[in-house]
DNA sequence: TTATTTTTTACAAACGTTTGCACATTCATA
DNA sequence: TATGAATGTGCAAACGTTTGTAAAAAATAA
């Protein structure tokens, strides 16, 4: 049975009334009487009608879809801000499209490039860690409907929401506990400096410290990628220089100075202690288990959309929303071994 | 400065030429004069023309979307076969739409219908585990040109391609490991007899069995689930059946079978041997760390993104692809801790 | 009854692109 | 000088929907 999609030209033609007015039973348009719109509806359900978004969405300038560009979907972190943004999303009737950019500052100019063609109502994005400047969003942006939510990794010179990590808070809990367990000489893996996060949580590390009355040693600070290779090989600098402790920006790094100290014969968390951030669902299995900032990204991808879906509707020109992180406290720092289901 | 999206007609106008003549332009056709074709490109940059990708798709009756479908996005396998899937995609010019099901059947219609509302060029779906038939997405399918690629979880009665693992070979590979490290007793945790990938594992746990001439006892057959807790039960089971190796459908189910050993005293790998699947990342994490059947989900995304290229280019009617499973090898058999890469 | 308002529906244009067909030009062939 | 093919461009319709405005029908008032 071949049969072509029904439009409400067929709907309109089968009752013999116009599609105009089909179109307006259909949209439930008061102005339509109710019997007319019952029937329309009727034989809408009978020959299995399905608006074709296509043509809806180029009628009215705008579609009911959101971009959503992240550097990489196969990371916890951001396939659960994906996922809890999906839910909302859908939830108020809008679809999303995935864009990833693997880091790369050309992968996310493509991305905008195929978001801003595709006329999507909205772009929720992480910024890619060698994107350099706004500029290319910028542009994307300028003369355009498109309203812009930045969630992560921001830049503040850009129109619509912002939605990041309490960085700071989260480095400064995680360091006060060392401070806290008794470690005297803590060293930090900050992350790349071009990025806001990573210099909130640097000051957060900073902040702690000086707190504590503690000196804030620059030879202990490890800045660059954080990778569980510049974790394993800044841990043995660290040790070098005699820490008995290590704050990572992330979690792999954490998972690979843990490494470096096992495999040098220290105990962890006896003679030098480890967190990273994250809480990177890996950090409950380890030997010993690793104490994790957690950075709840299925709260920030309700918050991302929920922001996205306030722009679209224009109850608010933009809004800076900063979401709680929290220390995970496992047994690299001394805490118990958690259960994980 | 406000300035609306420019269109082909104002690149027309712009020089002197009709809409259709810039359309064919942009397009590469060769029956435009090269002259002309480079004075239009040339028009387009300076004005930064960007083709309205929905106006396109309306009038070609048909879109560069890709839509896929999957239980959950925050999954390590099913990120990470969206993640190669839309990297392949987009090489080709498509985008890709995503929709969660959440297991849940009534959610699997939702999102073909917007899907098919969308006018997508074609669907790549693994089923909820609640999908109690192929009826809903064959009514999608039908009378539309929507292509449609199946991964990992399918049914058999659909048109189109499907793209599974060789269940069956990973667990003939793990069980012959087994026994080649010279395992008498080797017991099975094989999931849910409704699941074609489960019983294909079963099967291949059979054959490597039978070829080894050793006895298949079905007492030492565990079916059900394969969650942390029913993998912690059954290999107490196993134990008490005097089992010295256990084989699981998942990993989850491998781990709690391996603090059941542990916390009965047993040795692992030397008193009892565990091998899971699913190669999840903490199986490399877990002490003793974990050997398991690898999925390759990364493999998997990128066979069903090609295999959906295929049928958009009307190259096939529809294949049958297996992803080879590989057997990651720890100490949880005997293997050794694996290095940091 | 006619005039006036209100309700309901039809008409037609528009969104921006693609594409079959026709027309015009150029060039080679006879 | 026709004839016929290439070659290059224009015309106009079409994709399916939405929506401003006009018009018809019904209801109300005078």
């Amino acid at each position: 049975m071949i049969m072509s999609k029904t439009t409400i030209v067929d709907i309109a033609l089968a009752l013999g009334i116009t599609p105009s007015t089909v179109s307006r039973a259909l949209a439930g348009n008061k102005k339509i009487k109710a019997s007319t719109r019952e029937a329309v509806r009727a034989k809408a359900k009978e020959l299995g009608y399905e608006r074709n978004e296509v043509a809806s969405n180029l009628r009215r300038g705008v579609t009911k879809t959101v971009g959503i560009i992240v550097p990489r979907i196969n990371r916890e972190f951001f396939s659960s801000i994906i996922s809890k943004a999906e839910a909302v999303l859908v939830e108020a009737g809008y679809s999303l499209l995935i864009c990833q950019t693997y880091e790369k500052a050309e992968n996310e100019i493509r991305a905008l490039k195929t978001l801003s063609s595709s006329r999507v109502a909205g772009i929720m994005i992480s910024h890619s860690a060698e994107t350099p400047s706004s500029k290319a969003i910028k542009e994307t942006i300028r003369g355009s409907k498109i309203k812009l939510v930045q969630f992560d990794r921001v830049f503040e010179d850009l129109p619509g929401s912002r939605v990041v990590n309490d960085d700071f808070n989260g480095a400064y809990m995680a360091v006060k506990h060392l401070i806290e367990r008794g470690y005297k000489k803590i060293g930090a893996m900050v992350g790349y400096d071009t990025c806001l996060a990573f210099v909130n949580r640097y000051k957060g590390y900073e902040a702690a410290l000086k707190e504590a009355g503690m000196p804030l040693d620059k030879a202990l600070v490890f800045p660059g990628t954080i990778v569980r290779e510049t974790g394993y090989a800044n841990a043995g600098k660290a040790i070098d220089a005699a820490c008995d402790a290590l704050y990572s920006s992330g979690d792999f790094s954490a998972l690979g100075a843990l490494e470096c100290a096992l495999a040098r014969g220290l105990r962890v968390p006896e003679d030098f202690a480890i967190v990273g951030t994250a809480n990177e669902s890996f950090t409950a299995l380890t030997t010993p288990s690793m104490s994790s900032v957690n950075q709840n990204p299925s709260d920030m991808g309700r918050q991302a959309a929920e922001a996205m879906l306030r722009l679209l509707k224009g109850d608010t020109a933009g809004e800076e929303i900063i979401v709680d992180t929290e220390l995970i406290v496992r047994e690299s720092t001394g805490g118990k071994k958690q259960q994980i289901k």
